[in-house]
DNA sequence: CCTGAGATTGCGAACGATTCGTATTGCGTG
DNA sequence: CACGCAATACGAATCGTTCGCAATCTCAGG
């Protein structure tokens, strides 16, 4: 049920969204693919993506990680965000159905919700002013639950 | 009705606010501030007003706009964004409730709306996750009527 | 399996936005 | 009107990201 020829690794398991939107199967796409993948799915930096990757023994460039990711987004298969407060952009596997973002600006934690009813509000919202919706962005930026103050007396 | 002791100019409606929120009034924090006022109210970038100020014959640092505009950040009386295709950040004046933006990708025109249905189900995301919200930074990036290719038939 | 053409990589330099450091200048008080 | 501290202008520095180019690799074809 593997497929086949053989098992599947998680190396392999990247080749195929590769092959699949029309990129050559090359060592850092299938490195930045495959820790993208790897569990926890989280959001990623360039940099952070840079560090893990370089410890692993093989050498990659920095540059490459930003043209791997750039591709990727391009492709659909990962997507850009940019919580203002670093000023750097983060990158994380985009498969399933949209989401936002609940940002701490505290401990930078991030974590994720769908709303349908705010996505139909955005539809009709555009549709009033006869926009065409691409994409949208929404954060929501506050303290979470473990980095609230002890509510006062 | 124009307020005792003079006539109301330009300038002195820029430095009341500043006052009000504690900062001296200063002729770049007038002048930067005075041009956000400006109608057509829009937004500016720290290199625009840069631009437009250095014409106005007076010298102006472009580190000085920053830390003005932080610090008007700061003080509630401009809002900072960043629709993230140019990687700059915009200010605009932050008078009147909070509204969200309306970003044309091709012309780059920003529009602006307030939802109240939006807003509450925000609130009632975190609520139901023990987050305390801050803020929030809601974009819908699209085509704005003008620039939509014209219906094929 | 070998070969060639064109895509991809790694490296360091370049880039644009923003911030920092510092001597100088200006605002606001007494 | 004089003084003290804050604010300014200027250029250098920083940070994330992109560019230019020679070397390397992927994959189609034989």
């Amino acid at each position: 049920m593997a497929g086949p020829g053989g098992p599947e690794t998680a190396a392999t398991s990247a080749a195929g969204p590769l092959r699949e939107v029309g990129l050559k199967v090359t060592p850092p796409r299938v490195r930045v693919l495959t820790q993208l993948q790897q569990p926890p799915r989280r959001h990623w930096s360039a940099d952070e993506l840079y560090q893990i990757l370089a410890d692993e023994g093989e050498t990659i460039g920095l540059a490459t990680i930003y043209r791997v990711l750039s591709q990727l987004a391009q492709a659909g298969v990962v997507r850009r965000s940019s919580f203002d407060a670093t000023g750097k952009a983060v990158y994380e596997i985009d498969d399933g159905p949209h989401h936002d973002h609940l940002v701490c600006v505290r401990c930078g934690g991030v974590d994720e919700f769908v709303d349908a009813a705010i996505e139909a509000r955005q539809q009709h919202i555009v549709a009033e002013r006869g926009f065409r919706l691409v994409e949208h962005r929404l954060a929501l930026y506050g303290l979470c639950s473990a980095c609230q103050p002890p509510s006062a007396g």
